[in-house]
DNA sequence: ACTGAAACTCCCGGGAA
DNA sequence: TTCCCGGGAGTTTCAGT
């Protein structure tokens, strides 16, 4: 991963539907050039895909929370992703510091959605109990974190 | 926002460089159709752009943190934006209901960038004390959410 | 449908191991 | 020499009107 291919993916994150040749103006390749790199980047993984960004309310998601979780004695990450998996609801799952062992970033339909996901969150394993925040207004979503996928 | 855009707008969220032609043969539209649809929802916002999804590792930003944060008195959303919009480490912020006001989702380089964040966090305005959750590990990171911009 | 432009695929040249 | 990487031209496909 040289500073070039950095130049390329930084492109990539403001416009991901840059022509090749437009990136290479940018950065001083040839277009065949930047392309060669872009996918070897998406061979490598590095880069895992191209997507649009959308309202998350244009796609009816419209009640998002974060759900902290304090399990009972130790939490394995494998373990986490196995039990929460398969909610669908769920978007986010990081093992942090502090006062909780994880929080969990849900998001769905309508405050019964969450409700629902919040239960299957609790029943799901080693989960003692939770702390919920319901999202009222979403003030900063920055592209700088793209989420995978 | 029919169920035409809405197929459209889920292709392109699978592919965020899919050529029209390909949404169209998708969808049963000609590719100048499809082109009209996305400029309008681009036009509208309701499609805010594209942008490439990308290991975040990769773009050296190896730490993150949730922080929440309790304020004196009532917090506008408006001055949220405006106090934490000028950290470029924070990503996220959301108003919450529960015992904090806000949570705020950092991501930098190394501890050093998190606790930098935070103290910028503390001395914007309003905020009465924090509360920091480091990521230990992100266990599920789902593109469902696109992260907007 | 039509025009211009971009993507894709060769093949070639130069520099480093 | 061998490998890696970037440049260039021809062909095909796509974008835009």
């Amino acid at each position: 991963m040289d500073d070039l291919n950095r130049l390329i993916v930084g492109y990539l994150l403001r416009d991901g539907r840059a022509t090749f040749q437009e990136i290479g103006d940018a950065v001083g390749l040839s277009a065949p050039a930047v392309k060669r790199r872009v996918d070897l980047m998406r061979a490598r993984g590095e880069i895992a895909g191209f997507t649009a960004v959308v309202d998350p309310h244009v796609l009816g998601w419209e009640i998002e929370a974060y759900v902290e979780i304090f399990c009972h004695g130790n939490v394995s990450p494998d373990a986490l992703a196995r039990d929460l998996g398969t909610i669908p609801e769920v978007v986010e799952v990081a093992t942090v510091t502090g006062d909780a062992d994880a929080i969990v970033h849900v998001m769905a339909a309508s405050m019964a959605g969450i409700e629902a996901s919040v239960e299957r969150i609790r029943a799901s394993g080693r989960v003692e109990r939770t702390r919920t925040s319901v999202v009222m207004s979403r003030v900063i979503d920055r592209p700088a974190r793209p989420t995978g996928g």
